[in-house]
DNA sequence: TGTACATCAGTGAACGCGCGTTCACTGATGTAC
DNA sequence: TGTACATCAGTGAACGCGCGTTCACTGATGTAC
C-alpha cells in the first residue's frame, strides 16, 4: 500500500508508486490530444516518466490499457447518468431529460473517456468487467425508461427496452456528430443540448408521454 | 486516356494505368479489414502492386487519400439516399422511411466508406469538395423533412432543419452502435432496421405527422 | 510515316524514426525470525 | 531491534520491424513537326 495520491507523475525514487494510475492518466491525456488511434504505449510511458518497458508490469499491452480506460469511463458514465436520473426526482419527465443532458455533458467534458468507450473499437470482451460496466451504464437509461413507461395505461405501453435504445442511440448520435472536440463538422441552429432535449420531447410525445401539441406552446 | 477498367490490381507493364483507383480500392479493403486507424499508405501501395513511393504521384499523403475516400463515400451516400427518397414517391411518409433503411443499408454494406466518412476523423476541409459532398448528403434528408413538414398545418410546423438533424443523428447513432461490423456490442431484441423505423415513426407521431395511437394497432 | 523530344508515372534504394517487446539486471520494500 | 531474504517494480540496452518520405533514375506514352 502506498500514498495513492502522488499527483501527476512526480516520481518518489526508484519505484514510481502509482504507475498504473499514472499510465491511465497519461492515456487519457494522449487520447484527448490525438485521438484513440494516436495513443501509443511508449508515449504513455514517457509521459509517466518511466522507461518503455515499465508499463508491461501493469498491462499486458496497449489494448489492455485502453480497455481499462474504457471500463473506468463506463463506470464514471454510470455514476453521472445515475446522479442525473436521481431516482426520477423531482419528476420522471424532467429527470429523464436530465439524463440526456448528463450524456452530452460527459461526452463534452470527458472526450477521452468517451472516445475510449465508443470510438476506439475496444472489444467488450477484452477486459473482465468492461461489458458489465457498459451494461450498467445502459441499465440506468433502461430503468428510467421503465419508470416513464409505467406512467402510461397498461394497454398503450411501448417496450421500455426499445425506448431506451432509441434514446441511447439518439444521444450517442448527437454526441458523436455535434458535441465532440472535432465538432464544427456542421454548424447547428441550436446547441447540442437543446437539440437532444427537443428530440427526446418529440419522441416522448410520440409515445404519448409528454404533454403539449406540436405547436410553439412548449 | 486508358482502359479505365483494369480489374483489381492487374498490372499491364511499367505503368499501372489506373493506380489512383487501385489505391482507393486498396484503402477500402484495408479500412474494411482493420479500421481506418489500421490503414497505412505503404500497405495500400503493396496491395496495389506498386512500390511504396508510387502513391505520392497521386496523393499528397495518407490523409489526402482518406479524404478522397470519404468524399466518394458521401457521393455514393447521397445517391443512395436520393434514390430511396425518390422524390417522395409513392408517398412521403413511406419514402421517408426508405431513407432510413437506405442509411443503415449503406452503413452495413459499405462499412469502409462509412468509417472514412464518420469515424476516421477526417477534417471536412482536408479535401476540396468533401464538405460539399457531406452537405449534399445531408441535404437529401433536409429536403425530405421539408416535404413532410409541409403536410402539417402552417401553425404547427416544426423546423425542418431540426427534424432532419434529429433523424440524421438517430440514424447515425443506430448505425454506429448496432449496424457495424464490430456490432454485437449489445444484442438487440429487434433488427437495426426495425429499431430505426420504429424510432422514426414514434418521432413523426410526436410531430403530429404519423397516424395511429401508441398502442399495438400499428 | 518516322523521328526527336517533353512529359509523365513508375522504380528501388536509402534514410531516420519510433514503436513494441524481451531480457538480464537492480534498487526498494516488506516480512519472518 | 536487527538481519536475511523473497518479492516486486522498476531500468536500460538491444532487437526487429514497418512506416513515411526523398531521391535520382528510367521506361512508357503522346505529340510536334
Amino acid at each position: 500500500m502506498r500514498w495513492s495520491d502522488d499527483s501527476s507523475g512526480g516520481r518518489r525514487g526508484y519505484h514510481h508508486g502509482n504507475l498504473r494510475e499514472a499510465l491511465i492518466r497519461a492515456a487519457l491525456d494522449l487520447i484527448g490530444q490525438k485521438g484513440p488511434a494516436g495513443f501509443t504505449f511508449a508515449d504513455a510511458a514517457r509521459m509517466a516518466g518511466v522507461s518503455s518497458a515499465a508499463p508491461y508490469r501493469h498491462f499486458r499491452d496497449r489494448d489492455a490499457l485502453l480497455a481499462d480506460v474504457a471500463r473506468r469511463g463506463f463506470e464514471l458514465f454510470t455514476t453521472a447518468l445515475d446522479r442525473a436520473w436521481n431516482d426520477g426526482r423531482p419528476e420522471p419527465l424532467r429527470a429523464f431529460e436530465n439524463i440526456g443532458r448528463a450524456f452530452l455533458d460527459f461526452a463534452r467534458k470527458e472526450p477521452a473517456y468517451y472516445a475510449a468507450m465508443f470510438e476506439a473499437g475496444v472489444a467488450l470482451e477484452s477486459d473482465p468487467g468492461l461489458r458489465q460496466a457498459a451494461d450498467d451504464a445502459f441499465a440506468v437509461l433502461r430503468k428510467a425508461s421503465e419508470t416513464l413507461c409505467a406512467l402510461l395505461p397498461r394497454d398503450s405501453r411501448p417496450p421500455a427496452l426499445m425506448m431506451s435504445l432509441h434514446v441511447w442511440a439518439l444521444s450517442h448520435g448527437i454526441a458523436s456528430l455535434f458535441a465532440r472536440p472535432d465538432a464544427g463538422r456542421r454548424k447547428l441552429p441550436m446547441s447540442a443540448d437543446e437539440l437532444l432535449e427537443a428530440g427526446v420531447l418529440v419522441y416522448l410525445r410520440g409515445l404519448g408521454l409528454a404533454g403539449g401539441t406540436t405547436g410553439g406552446s412548449r
